[in-house]
DNA sequence: ATAATGACTTTCA
DNA sequence: TTGAAAGCCATTA
């Protein structure tokens, strides 16, 4: 036993934790629907962490069990930028049924994940 | 410890 | 509807 300098009751722990609690709640998100990244946040108990969501998807290593084409900004709009990802992600999103305006814009108001 | 960055959101014009 | 500015928060340098 080491001396540890005041052991946190149990607050925030390891930093996984939180990133793995955003992954499960993304691939909740139902085929053919769409989460914003602060909806995911709240859904996934970290309320305001939207910019969270962004970065776990950015550090996480994507799979088929995350599906991160399904998580979308609050303006209904793609918002990764940079190449490879925009194209992808909306050809994942047409292939899912989920329609989208030549200007790259989702109707969230039909799209939108309802819990 | 402070500064800078970013797959965000909301508000105002 | 579109665009700019401010707010917020964790991670990195």
């Amino acid at each position: 036993m080491s001396k540890r300098r005041r052991d946190r009751p149990q607050r925030e722990m390891n930093p996984p934790a939180t990133h793995l609690r955003i992954l499960a709640t993304i691939a909740r998100i139902p085929e053919g629907s769409v989460a914003t990244y602060g909806q995911v946040a709240k859904e996934a108990g970290l309320p305001g962490r939207a910019r969270l969501v962004g970065y776990v998807l950015r550090v996480s290593p994507l799979g088929a069990e995350v599906p991160w084409h399904r998580v979308i900004a609050a303006a209904g709009r793609i918002s990764i930028r940079r190449g490879g990802g925009p194209g992808l992600q909306r050809e994942l999103l047409l292939s899912e049924g989920v329609e989208i305006d030549s200007r790259g814009m989702i109707e969230l108001s039909t799209y939108r994940w309802k819990t």
